[in-house]
DNA sequence: AAGTAAGATGTAACCGCTTTCATTTTCCTT
DNA sequence: AAGGAAAATGAAAGCGGTTACATCTTACTT
């Protein structure tokens, strides 16, 4: 493969030369370019991204990440990152943190080892101390779902409540008053931001909540169908269940199902995330749009303009997210 | 950051020798060894893998060229590959070719430039002879679904036939005689692929194939919807449908169920992919299982065995896939 | 036409590491 | 104790770019 020396001395100029005009720096007459872009063609020259990596100290890449890879919602987030930094030129690495801290350590070293230029971060386990400190070293940090006080312009996050609010008003315009609750885990800042806002919204119409409707599961399917049959089990009535994400909801309804009770006829059920599945599921499940291809496309927006100094970036740290009607809720037939 | 000259300082050895330890490589006294590590704990020494790269002319990363990054094929895909290799200390860095020869174009270059050690490509429009050509310069190219004549021991495929041979076949043991197939592009291999395992399934039943209850489609969820309306619109009789992937599946569902027609007693239904989706269909969805996850792992290790020099990786080019028995498909009821 | 500032280009140090080859040490062998 | 092979280490030349600074050209200005 060609180098800048071969492309200078081809042209007959000097490698600084060449050098401009691959970075369109300082100031070089138009015929040189033109001849230096020609020569660059001719032999088919391409930059050593890895030579520029080192001598500019910026290695145009961004670390991404995330608990898993795959999944609709990281996998929608990867993808929104992806497209935008690659519009720039950017590329984007990734490395899996599972949501468990040693694991995020050691991603979070691995690619801040390779130099990544910024790193876009989807953690669980790691405390907002840890990110704090980083942020006094090494690249920029941006935060993803979560929101570390005193950095929040450094976060791009859902608003959970407002989404938690949303689903329960909705079922409570339709009447329902007596509503369960399947939670995620309250430990996450998002799980128990969802159940806030179905808190205040049973409060807003006056509803008291009855604490035996509400249960803390892990957002998978599994957890959300034993989570349906524990309610059952209970034995305190109810006519309609939000889910903290559209997983649960899909184990919720097997169990519903599976107990012949229909939806959303005997029961509404409402999810969270507005993930592909929710669209699969008999009926089709009513849920909280949760924009996160838009949310990751934002992030690459961020890292343009605060690391790469693109501008017209309008970065929005809060998305709101917004609720989608399908058929798994109706009105209440009490 | 501390660098490779301040340790070797610090210790007092040259910086070949501090390299050396780093590396595992050349040899190097005990003693020495230790103070050198001992050394590099003080300093939180990391080497920069930027100047190892370049140094070395290996740069420790694969590219991943897939045409999305999110859905459950592919997202499953990386999440395999990624995993295996930073098992093993590589990067991962991915590009998106969404099956359009010039943007999977583009984004091989994008990678190849990035000096990748190796890249793992899932394309579509890319023709074998742009592939043949490739190999011939560049890093090692590994292939994946889809098998390139004269490169079979650079692929790793699912056996597609066999695949679309195992649904018809359970069907007709389910006494169904009147199979319809929805199909996906037949100028992608694995699609043309699929139908001839229909094919051949029906041959060895002796059952002739009615070309009428054959539809060409897209692969995707409406293009289903739309294909099992113009079947049933063609009017001649049938009593399961094999879908060559799932979404096309989900699609045919939802037209069947809008017609009054139940699965699996009017109507049996299989898919092919077990995508996540395939569960949550109601009801659940039989279907032909991708191991989509262990092939992206053998990826990794075929790129851990053939580039990086590991030993005792044993690659499996083609993967058998096999049913997923559920709900959606039951006996003929003829 | 001389003087000068801006423009264009070249020189060479440097980024942080790997690796070849030469040199020095160590440890046997006899 | 001398000789020599093997082991350990060091010196220095890259890897392919970027960039500060120096130098040489141009094009004005008066």
């Amino acid at each position: 493969m060609a180098t800048i020396y071969e492309v200078s001395k081809l042209v007959g100029v000097s490698v600084a030369t060449v050098s401009r005009v691959i970075n369109g720096s300082g100031r070089v007459r138009e015929e040189t370019r033109q001849k230096v872009l020609a020569a660059m063609q001719t032999l088919d020259y391409q930059p050593n991204s890895i030579a520029q990596s080192l001598a500019s100290n910026r290695s145009n890449c961004v670390g991404v990440l995330v608990p898993e890879v795959h999944g609709p919602v990281f996998g929608a987030m990867l993808s929104g990152i992806e497209a935008e930094l690659r519009d720039a030129g950017k590329f984007t690495i990734f490395a899996t943190g599972h949501n468990v801290e040693a694991k995020e350590r050691e991603a979070f070293r691995f690619l801040v080892n390779r130099k990544c230029d910024a790193l876009v971060m989807h953690v669980e386990a790691l405390a907002d101390a840890f990110i704090h400190q980083q942020t006094h070293q090494g690249p920029p940090l941006l935060i993803m779902n979560r929101v570390v006080a005193g950095l929040e312009d450094r976060c791009i996050s859902l608003d959970n409540e407002h989404g938690g609010f949303a689903a329960t008003n909705m079922l409570l315009e339709m009447r329902h008053r007596h509503i369960a609750y399947i939670s995620g885990p309250l430990a996450w800042g998002d799980a128990s931001a969802r159940l806030d806002g179905h808190r205040r919204a049973l409060n807003e119409y006056g509803v008291e909540l009855d604490e035996r409707l509400v249960i803390e599961s892990n957002f998978h399917e599994v957890g959300g169908s034993e989570a349906m049959a524990e309610l059952l089990r209970r034995n305190v009535s109810f006519s309609a269940v939000v889910c903290a994400n559209d997983e649960m909801a899909a184990g919720a309804m097997d169990t519903l199902r599976a107990r012949g009770l229909r939806i959303p006829d005997d029961v509404s059920l409402v999810g969270f995330d507005n993930a592909p599945l929710s669209r699969y599921l008999y009926p089709k499940l009513s849920t909280v749009n949760y924009p996160i291809t838009d949310m990751g496309r934002m992030a690459a927006q961020w890292v343009l303009e605060n690391v790469y100094g693109h501008t017209g970036m309008k970065v929005q740290h809060v998305f709101e997210p917004k609720l989608v009607i399908r058929a798994s809720a109706g009105p209440s037939p009490a």
